[in-house]
DNA sequence: CGCCCCAATGTAAACGTTTTCATGCTGATG
DNA sequence: CATCAGCATGAAAACGTTTACATTGGGGCG
């Protein structure tokens, strides 16, 4: 038994119509039968059905967010610069997590129609040709990191190429020749990204990418933990420095090699992607790629409200990079002296 | 032009009632038509319409979430911790951050009103009866870490109380007289309880609150960072202990120690309240409180939940506390000879 | 062979708004 | 004084579902 627009009608003595007017101010209505409606209104603490308002307008000023997982800083992120546009539009966000597999994210997609008038995706598991099958026709998207799709959807992404890039340049240019790299995991759109930056970039430096020196990973702290056990295990010459494809990684890394009492950057220097906040507090600060977050989740966003605004635009697949920088700390120096030597 | 279950029935002759007695198998219909409907369903890519689903069942399988802000590790647990409950009972989280006062909490619980089937909110700066006069009648709602609200409704909190009163025991224990405070802001409701629970617990040790040992802060590590500038200015006898209301003020304290080269735990030990993830890394890692934030999300929700399942519970204004708990790391240790002595 | 019941389906009325269209009414204009 | 413009309002039709109620048709039972 709440409240309805037809309960403030009555009392008022006017129309529906006129209360919404109103409450709307979408057409003039004399200012003594405002006043009558908008104190009854008040008194009654009305506030609107959102769900019949949505479908009245066929707009419901909210926004999809459909995320793999909502664990850890980069999510927290992310929502957070998505809500700082949605917001500034006045529109709210219907978020949905925990959506891995192609499957799961089509079910979420679905939920959401006719709650929200566009969509933002992140599924760096689930292949462009899946994703693009499961989103819904009339429903403008934005996909967020995903392998490059071919004209499909407005998408945003990190530029993990320029990253790795600068990466490499770095450690080749403190005298380092063996890199070795953490990967992500294996169907992730970003970790296959860096992976394929790390051996352009060691190409590109006039390096040599040695099988035995790239690991596999999987994002984790314990993930990058092993990895780096794996390669003080290794027979043959060590490498110099370890680039992981992710900061968590770095940081599983660091304690491994401080667990087996090898100097950072002294013996081995370390280097990671992301500068998520733990970044700058371990010991010593790791040195690493800042991505701005916060400002890939906003983009989308604001991209996404662009195409709203001008729906021809949505199907000319507007693509975004956010830039990514060196974040020089202390993990990394040049190489031991007895490895440069040689 | 999107599809609607009207074009789902023309093309597969039958009334949009059968269509929708497939689609929810809410009643008996013969195999052949149950299998046409679909078939037609699936070509056509139908999605029923949320907004009018909600509408008609007058259930939005909707959460709704107010939060003052999204920044930081604390929100993003939290938020994780509500979605994991809610996407259990197939729920959706529209979620709505960057409300601190009265009026902007009032706001976004009013774009909420139909559109969600209940609401956790939480506004720590926010007096328990504004809260509540903002509440709409007609839904459920949670609140979280509130300043006691007088049974207005249904609430989850933090156990600061067993928080402060574990850690004022194990610095007097360690044989520290001497324990500076570091406050949260003023108008939020942890940071006061927090102030109470210290001064009492400091009390029931049979210690005295010397006055210029509780400073001002914002649970920010900029805060803790003053905070501790301002003790080591400090004229007269030091703390041999500082207590921050939270872990981000103890990490911008020790940053200011280490800063001053004050060693820590020899000369001052320092604790902090929260157990962030950044809490393991610092150097050296940080003592605290921890507390389970993605618990108390969860518990949250489901509070809610049983609320919505038994609405006559909902007046009994049920409350719920997590409990705190002590995580001894390497930032507290006995007080320096000296000090003891005297 | 006629009746009744049940299973399957259709019809139409909700749900609470917004919005289009129609209708008075006021006052200005010729 | 007749007419017309325009402003304020009301009536009713959307919007896309679900669901209470009505209507079939067929089979079992007397």
């Amino acid at each position: 038994m709440t409240v309805t627009i037809k309960d403030v009608a009555r009392l008022a003595k006017v129309s529906v119509a006129t209360v919404s007017r109103v409450l709307n101010a979408s057409a003039p209505v004399r200012d003594d039968t405002r006043a009558r409606v908008l104190d009854i209104a008040r008194e009654l603490r009305f506030a609107p059905n959102g769900a019949a308002r949505t479908l009245s307008r066929r707009r419901a000023s909210a926004l999809g967010v459909i995320l793999p997982d909502l664990y850890g800083e980069f999510f927290s992120e992310l929502l957070r610069g998505i809500d700082l546009e949605a917001q500034r539009a006045g529109h709210a966000l219907l978020v949905s997590s925990s959506h891995h597999d192609a499957h799961g994210v089509s079910v979420a997609v679905r939920a959401m129609r006719g709650r929200v008038d566009g969509l933002i995706v992140m599924a760096p598991e689930v292949s462009s040709a899946s994703l693009a099958s499961a989103l819904p026709d009339g429903l403008p998207a934005v996909i967020l990191n995903a392998p490059a799709t071919p004209g499909a959807a407005a998408a945003v992404t990190v530029d993990n190429m320029g990253g790795t890039r600068v990466v490499v340049r770095h450690l080749a240019g403190l005298g380092h020749r063996e890199v070795a790299f953490i990967c992500g995991p294996p169907r992730n759109a970003d970790a296959g990204a860096r992976l394929r930056g790390y051996r352009a970039a060691m190409r590109a430096a006039g390096l040599t990418v040695r099988d035995p020196l790239v690991l596999p990973g999987d994002f984790t702290e314990e993930g990058g933990w092993r990895a780096a056990r794996e390669l003080l295990a290794l027979r043959g010459p060590q490498p110099t420095a370890i680039f992981a494809a992710n900061d968590a990684m770095a940081v599983g890394a660091l304690l491994a090699l401080h667990e087996a009492r090898v100097d950072v950057p002294g013996e081995i220097s370390i280097i990671g992607f992301d500068d998520i906040p733990i970044a700058r507090y371990v010991t010593p600060a790791l040195t690493t790629v800042r991505v701005a977050i916060d400002v890939l989740g906003a983009r989308a966003a604001s991209l996404l409200f662009r195409a709203l605004a001008d729906p021809v635009m949505s199907g000319d697949a507007h693509r975004e990079v956010i830039p990514a920088e060196l974040i020089v700390r202390h993990s990394c120096g040049p190489p031991p002296v007895y490895a440069t030597r040689r």
